[in-house]
DNA sequence: ATGACAGGCGGGGCCTGA
């Protein structure tokens, strides 16, 4: 099975490159973030003529994310536990049976965190309940991805410019330590399990040339449970997307598991 | 040091993003 993460900046605008690529890298699952609208807006049609089901956690002008299956879903729950006052919409689960037993997938879209303390406080507080959510779901022993856009530059090796980074709420000390309490539980990031190359990236700034001057950033991730992990067979970055036609800033991310849909 | 791009909203520029 392939299952891939792309934030897209606006499912609406990207509706063309979003369907040029799932016909080119042809993914069983997808995990959608920044669909940037509301559920009865997302064009649920045109994704399912393709041949995917389709579970969207959207809301209006901001954050939003979904989830493509070519499986039908046998649960779907959005939101992240640990605060039911958080209105924004960057979190959604499902679970799909393969051959082989249940599969569990969540789409996410952790906070960016800069521009304000408050803004870094909700970061952090985000992922200590991802942390939370990582802990409990464990538990269950089950093949897990936790696939989306994290905000997060895990190590220099991930960024071309490291120095520019260094006083950003994706690099801070505080939001690197978080991350690496993920892989501490048992987490496995699929990317650097099957390279430690430099210049591997999933994120290039719209201004100033960033593509074209390969300055890129790795933030967009896709981490394996114990039991995800185990059946890793590939893991990849679509990066020439980032030079297609109106293209998002974040390009896919996508990993082979050796499971068998049905 | 700053701005540079892009999208949403809504019909102005402003806010947000990374």
């Amino acid at each position: 099975m392939r299952i891939a993460t792309w934030n897209v900046n606006s499912v609406r605008q990207r509706m063309d490159g979003l369907q040029a690529w799932l016909k080119e890298r042809q993914p069983d699952i997808v995990c959608l973030q920044e669909i940037k609208c509301t559920d009865d807006a997302f064009p649920r049609e045109a994704i399912e003529e393709l041949g995917y089901n389709v579970a969207v956690h959207g809301q209006k002008t901001w954050n939003g994310v979904a989830l493509l299956s070519k499986l039908p879903f046998e649960e779907v729950a959005p939101g992240l536990i640990g605060d039911n006052a958080d209105a924004q919409a960057r979190f959604l689960e499902a679970i799909v049976s393969t051959q082989s037993g249940v599969l569990r997938v969540v789409s996410l879209y952790l906070p960016n965190g800069n521009g304000s303390e408050d803004k870094y406080a909700y970061k952090l507080n985000w992922m200590d309940r991802l942390i939370q959510f990582s802990h409990e779901r464990l538990k269950l022993e089950e093949p897990m991805l936790l696939a989306g856009d994290y905000n997060v530059i895990p190590t220099p090796l991930d960024a071309r410019r490291p120095e520019a980074w260094v006083n950003d709420a994706l690099f801070l000390p505080p939001t690197r330590a978080r991350f690496r309490a993920l892989t501490n539980l048992g987490f496995t990031d699929a990317i650097r399990a099957v390279s430690d190359e430099p210049d591997l990236y999933t994120f290039w700034d719209y201004q100033a040339g960033a593509y074209q001057k390969n300055d890129g950033i790795r933030i967009d991730h896709v981490m394996l449970s114990p039991q995800a992990a185990d059946k890793l067979v590939d893991a990849g970055i679509d990066a020439h997307v980032r030079g297609w036609d109106k293209p998002s800033d974040h390009v896919p991310v996508y990993v082979d598991l050796a499971i068998e849909a049905r």
